[in-house]
This record gives structure tokens, C-alpha cells and sequence, in this order.
DNA sequence: TCATCGGTTTGTCCTAGACAAACTGAAAAC
DNA sequence: GTTTTCAGTTTGTCTAGGACAAACCGATGA
């Protein structure tokens, strides 16, 4: 009785541009030029994506941001589109063993999953569970995902439950006052969390001091909050959701208003690839590179530590 | 070279929606309506908003998210826009003295701020601090940004931190498949968090065996995570933010697309009053109910968990 | 091998109109 | 006396097609 009462399911343009991570402007000139997406209009003709055309765009998305080009992508029949992904997952290969997750997931064994990571974590210690077990899981799901294999709140459940585990241990760790003081954010509209999470995680397991402000903190809180503290470090995660030449937009406008003491370090999957691109501000390609981004730091201020009042 | 460049100083519709957190479309149609906010044009006729305006919005929509309306700020003078702002403050009564944790953040005294929770949480226990000091926090924080006492962020920052004092204890107390199982979340659009981890410290503090899908998880993912579990009820929280006939229909939609025999109940300011509203939702007024409901629920349902496979 | 240059692609901004959801306040019903 | 209902108003988000700059492409020249 509940699933019949919507025979036309489907998404509207803002949720939409959440879930993919394009704007409305971008959604609809697609449409007009490359007439994909198509979709349903509502009683007063507002646009209705059902759920293949979503499945649709995300794969289109996956393969943008891996460097393909739009045009291309959106003329490519979903056959083809299916080949390519296809073809470009090859290359990565077994970086570990991890298809465990995903029948504990599809049985809800909650209490299960929990144990798992605590063990793994604690065998393999914090630095290698995070960089290396953490991203196979991450990316076990998301293939999990892409295929149809596990549900979406299946996804949900696995990064609520990995988020915990990760900040049980950022809790244990917690040092006090060690420098650098490295103050941890996402951006407005950006919303996943995980990535900085396992950011927080190895910083803190390299003895940085961490301050998390969580999700979604406007640039002008970011600035507010550096204000008469002793952060020495700002530092962003954009996942791949995030348009990147907004993510840019977004780190020149805070680099031009952090003062010039204060580093800004940005990182996440929407980054890969644009190392160049922003003046000034330390991208990080891969998580492996915080260890020596954190070394550097210590070795050019860390010793200079009195010169904070500096303008 | 480089600040000089631009005379016409300001800043581009893009960067005011993440600045100030109104959508682009909104912002042209205030222009259009009320004739505020007015910005400058560049050479190929784009809006460009001079930083006088940018704060006079700031201030605008800070007055909005207190509850005025926008057709009123919008068409308001600037100096009376400021009488507004200041003449917002009284304060309440005295719960509890909670006045230190002002200048603690006024300091950004984030070490001591973690020390003072977890120390009066260790003196009080769970329960008591739960119930008592953090509402008395929160409402001491919400005063003072109210009347300007303390800046948005810092708000943000008491948020992060009580979130985190709250899950490292739920994490020290999670039981083992105690009955009743939990699961707690807020529907899409509800962003606020914290009262659902009051919630999960309070039910875990009285051995329910509690799974928290975190903020907005979409209804369909709600009814989704509890097929072929061991879920005995769904706990929704809505903050004072969100509209309550809004709130009252995803209850009516949620009831009915649950099993009967997994109850669902829903908390949060937004609900005050309206504890008759929806037939078959148990209704959480205070915090300090949720003992009650827990207590009702083991008498009535706790004897019977042969029943879990009725449809 | 690297820089320069035109042509193409692509995202974002523009205008102005429309409409549903949310809110307001008064009248009606319990 | 409280709560529900209802009409009127406010308010945010959507639609359409047009426009343009910045980024990207491939070819030509140094």
C-alpha cells in the first residue's frame, strides 16, 4: 500500500544536485544540448529524475572525474558507459582483501562489523588501518554500490559505523597542545565527513593537535574561528561530489582571507590532479601525504614558533 | 600589484550564496522584490556585492534565523536593523550556573572546555548531565548569540565539541543486543544532531542496544534499514527549526510504511505541544521522558520478543 | 620539446514570470 | 479557553532560452 502511491518515483533538481554533486545551471543546460538527462515533468512541468537516469548521471560523474570529458560522455549510449568503468577499474587491483564487508552488511550484523575494525585497527595499528584497510573498504562500497549490490543505506550504515570507530580512536589519542594546531573543516555543501576523519586520525596519530568544526562551516566561521587562537594550520577535505573548480574558488577566497601565517591544506578525491592549480595552498593527492606535509611543517616553523605575531 | 587591481571591490553572487548561505536565486529575487541587497555591475553586467552589503546581509540573515521575517528585515533601515540585533537580549531563568563555558569560548579554550564537560559529566553521571547541564547549555549558547554575546562559530565549536563528549561516552556504554534495539536518525533536512545524541546517551545509559544512522537519512533508507533486522523502534528528533507540520507529515508517511510492530517515536522542540498530533507516533515532549517510554515499552513488548516476525 | 594560437567545449550568469509551500491572523468548533 | 480551519499573503525555488568567459583541444611554429 505505501510504494504505490507515487507511480512516477523519481528525484527533483535540487536533491539531484545534491546527490551528484552538478548544479541546477549545468543539469539543465545538459539536457538542452546534449538532450541527457530527460526528465519527467511533474503536474506543473518541474523535472522529475527517475532513479536509472540518476544511476545514469552517476556513473557519467565517476568517469568526469577521472578526466573524461562531458560532451563525450553524455552522447555515449549506458552500454558503452558501462565498458569504460569497466575497463578503468582494472588498474587499481587487490590493495587488500576486504569482501568481507559486504556480507556483514547485507545481514545488518552490526555488532559484528564494529568488532571487525576494532580488531583490524588494533592489529594493524591506526596509521596503516586508516591509509591503506579504510580506502579498500571505501572503495569495495562504492563498487558495491555502482553494481547494485548492496543498497544505499547499506552504504549509510557503513560509513556511519566506520565514523564512529574513527572517532573513538581520534578521542584516544588526543594530545594536548602538541604543534602544529591544525584546525579540521568541510565547506558549505560539502557534507562527507569520512575523509577528514581519517585526516584527523593521522594527524593526531602524528601528534598534531586537532580541532574538528565537523561539516559544512561557512569560509567566514573558518576565519572567525582562527582569530585569536593558535591554529597553525587550516585544512579542508572535498570529495569527489564536489565540483572542484568551486572547491577552488572557495580555497583562494579563504587563502586570501587567513592571514599569512596560517597554512591552508586542502585534500580529497575532487583535488586529485589540480596539485598546481591553487597558489599558496598545500594540496594533498593522497592521505600518505600528510605524514610528510606534517614533517615539513615542523622542520620550516616548528622551530620558529615565537614568531606568531607576526602580520 | 596584486590587491590594488580592483577598485570596484566585492564579491560575485557565487560567493556570497557560500558566504552568507542564501541560494543565488533567492538573492535576485530579494533585489527584484524589495530592492536590497543592490549590487554593483562589472564591465559584462554581473552582479558585484560591495562588503558594506555583504555585512548588512550578514546581519540580515542572522535576525532570520532567529525568526523574523525577510520582508520586514529586507525593507528595514541598516540602524534599525543594529536596535534589533541588541535589543533581543533578556535572559531566562537559572537552571544551572553555566555562565563559565562563555568566556571559555570566548578564549577558544578548547582543552579546558574538554576537560570541564567530561569532569562534570564524571561528578553529575549520565543521566543528571544529560537531562540538566546541556540543556542549560544550550540554551545559555543560544541566548548568547542572540544577543550578539558570542559569534556564530563559537556556537559551532560548543556544538562540535559537546557531539564529541556525548559519542565518546555513548561509545564507552554501547551494550551487547540488549533489547529494546534502536535506531535513531533525523529525516532529510534535519541537520541538527545534537539532540539525537542526547537521545542514544540517554537510551544507552538505560541498556537499549542503540544504532544511529547519524543526520538526514531519507524515509525510504529509514524503512530500508529496518527490514530483516532486529529494530524494535525507530526514534526520530526534530529541532525547533524545523516546521512542525512538516515534521507531523513524515511521522504519518514513516507510521505507515513501518511494520506495525516496530514503534516509532520522535522528540525535539519542533514537537512542544503537539504530543496528540499524530496518532499511533509516541511522542517525546522532554528528554526526561524517554525513561518512561523505555520503562512502558519493556512492560509491554519486552516479554514478547517471540513476536518479531509478525508482518 | 615546448610555446602560441584559433576553434570548440563547457559552466555559470542573466532576465522575468510562475507557482506551491509556509506563514499569518481571524473566525469557527471543540 | 484552547485548538482547528480557512483565506490571504509572503517567500523560496523552479522554468525558459540567451549570452559570454574561461578552460580545453589540436595544429602550427620556434
Amino acid at each position: 500500500m505505501t510504494e504505490q502511491s507515487l507511480p512516477l518515483a523519481g528525484i527533483g533538481i535540487a536533491a539531484l544536485e545534491r546527490d551528484i554533486g552538478v548544479g541546477k545551471d549545468t543539469l539543465r543546460v545538459w539536457e538542452r544540448r546534449y538532450g541527457f538527462p530527460k526528465p519527467h515533468r511533474d503536474a506543473i512541468g518541474e523535472r522529475v529524475y527517475p532513479a536509472d537516469q540518476v544511476e545514469h548521471l552517476r556513473l557519467i560523474k565517476r568517469l568526469m572525474d577521472q578526466g573524461q570529458r562531458p560532451g563525450v560522455l553524455l552522447r555515449m549510449p549506458l552500454t558503452e558507459l558501462c565498458e569504460q568503468s569497466a575497463s578503468t577499474a582494472i588498474g587499481i587491483g587487490a590493495d587488500e582483501a576486504v569482501d568481507w564487508v559486504i556480507p556483514m552488511l547485507k545481514a545488518r550484523d552490526v555488532d559484528h562489523l564494529r568488532a571487525e575494525f576494532a580488531q583490524r585497527l588494533a592489529r594493524d595499528g591506526l596509521e596503516r588501518f586508516v591509509t591503506k584497510t579504510v580506502p579498500a573498504l571505501n572503495r569495495r562500497i562504492g563498487d558495491g554500490w555502482m553494481t547494485g549490490e548492496i543498497e544505499i543505506y547499506e552504504e549509510h550504515l557503513y560509513t556511519e559505523l566506520m565514523q564512529n570507530q574513527l572517532r573513538s580512536s581520534i578521542y584516544a589519542l588526543a594530545s594536548r597542545g602538541k604543534r602544529p594546531h591544525v584546525l579540521l573543516t568541510t565547506v558549505k555543501d560539502e557534507e562527507h565527513l569520512l575523509g577528514l576523519l581519517m585526516a584527523e586520525a593521522l594527524l593526531a596519530a602524528n601528534g598534531a593537535w586537532c580541532l574538528s568544526l565537523g561539516a559544512q562551516t561557512p569560509t567566514s566561521d573558518i576565519v572567525g574561528a582562527t582569530v585569536g587562537s593558535t591554529i597553525d594550520i587550516v585544512a579542508l577535505s572535498f570529495s569527489s561530489a564536489y565540483p572542484w573548480r568551486k572547491a577552488r574558488n572557495v580555497l583562494v577566497e579563504l587563502r586570501a582571507a587567513l592571514p599569512g601565517n596560517i597554512e591552508l591544506w586542502a585534500g580529497g578525491a575532487a583535488l586529485i590532479g589540480r596539485e598546481r592549480m591553487i597558489p599558496s595552498v598545500v594540496v594533498l593527492e593522497t592521505l600518505g601525504h600528510i605524514g610528510t606535509a606534517l614533517t615539513n611543517w615542523r622542520k620550516l616553523r616548528g622551530g620558529a614558533s615565537s614568531e606568531h605575531g607576526a602580520t
